[in-house]
DNA sequence: TGTACATCAGTGAACGCGCGTTCACTGATGTAC
DNA sequence: TGTACATCAGTGAACGCGCGTTCACTGATGTAC
């Protein structure tokens, strides 16, 4: 056996998160193979050995973000998932809708990084896609009140609260309305969620 | 003088109406200009006639979008923006947030259709996203009580729900949970609002 | 320990298709007489 | 009203670059003896 078994998986694995770091910087269509072969320090010929099609890598990049440790997808914010409830939760919009994780393009959460790519990708992504949201949004449901009645309604718009805020802030230049968007946004999820933010109170 | 002098320009808008389309539909990278010349009956060389190139066309048809009469946008659904208040805003939450707007994927206003490929583009291409977005808060906050002090970030957190939803809704297949997300941001951005919706309750 | 060997991950030249762009030409149109 | 003309919107063949993909080859590595 000329090489270590897991040269090939390592490689491999490398290739796939230099790939999804540039499919979130400029999307899957401007970025070409010898980049991101180039990006993991090998050359364009290379990639044949691990992937059929530039679409399969496609899709093993979004998926790989969905199958990552979640508590490793926004440095520094360590999150238990093992043990969700409100404090995670709570955490979760925080981190989310975070400065930090606005500016870390190369970390972005593929449902803000390539949502119209994945709107018009093929279904091996959207379901990596829709598995990443479902995450989210039983995060969200666990932090909430298992009597109330609109728990997973709730969830649901925390979950496009924190997607459409930084969606919807990462397209727009000017500091002060893309920092507002993201702070209305934060604020009404936590008030959603009850973690006693005064937006929008009501009966507790 | 060979040709009428609005026909040069008409067959221009036409071409920027079908290259609007397709954009909306596909994505800027994967649409040909092949493809948007026989859309609009003519064939590739004429292009050049008309753009200089194919990003220019792109930034167009984005721009146009802004450009058009607002009352147009979503068909079938007629606001009056020359007097805009509560009840326009809170038809535009409805309108916006409409199955009929979800399906109508070729007159999705661009926040929605193309997200990431704005994030991605151009100077040209992100002032007239921007502009669209602050007409739309514009609308939402001449919709509140002048005098509610968080009036700005409530229109921001509505145009976060209407777009997110949208987006967010549009990537996911499974019928129940794309229709939920749509359903629970619209009720938060109604009660926002103050429409009666009973989700988030408060003091009035 | 040292050497020959087999394997296969990685190389890089080459291929070929597709698409943006160019350009010499055509022919539909409005005008002049 | 009819005809010759000038204009220029539109045509379609051709160009050439870039990129996804292929393939014959190389050379690094672990194994056998």
């Amino acid at each position: 056996m000329p090489y270590r078994p897991e040269h090939k998986e390592e490689t491999r694995a490398r290739i796939v998160e230099c790939a999804r770091r540039l499919f979130n910087r400029r999307g899957f269509a401007e970025v070409t193979i010898d980049e991101i072969m180039a990006s993991a320090g090998l050359t364009r010929g290379g990639f044949y050995n691990h992937f059929k099609t530039k679409d399969a890598l496609y899709g093993e990049a979004v998926a790989s973000y969905a199958g990552r440790n979640p508590a490793e997808r926004w440095d520094g914010v360590e999150l238990d998932f093992k043990a969700p409830g409100r404090s995670v939760a709570r955490q979760m919009v925080e981190a989310y809708l975070s400065q930090q994780h606005l500016d870390d393009v190369e970390h972005h959460c593929p449902m803000i990084a390539l949502p119209s790519d994945v709107a018009r990708g093929g279904p091996i992504v959207r379901a990596a896609y829709q598995q990443l949201l479902e995450v989210m949004v039983g995060v969200f449901e666990s932090g909430l009140d298992p009597d109330d009645a609109r728990r997973h309604e709730k969830a649901l718009s925390m979950a496009v609260l924190c997607v459409g805020g930084m969606v919807v802030a990462r397209t727009v230049d000017d500091p002060r309305l893309r920092d507002g968007l993201r702070d209305a946004a934060r604020r009404l999820a936590l008030s959603v969620g009850r973690y006693g933010d005064q937006t929008s109170p009501g009966r507790d």
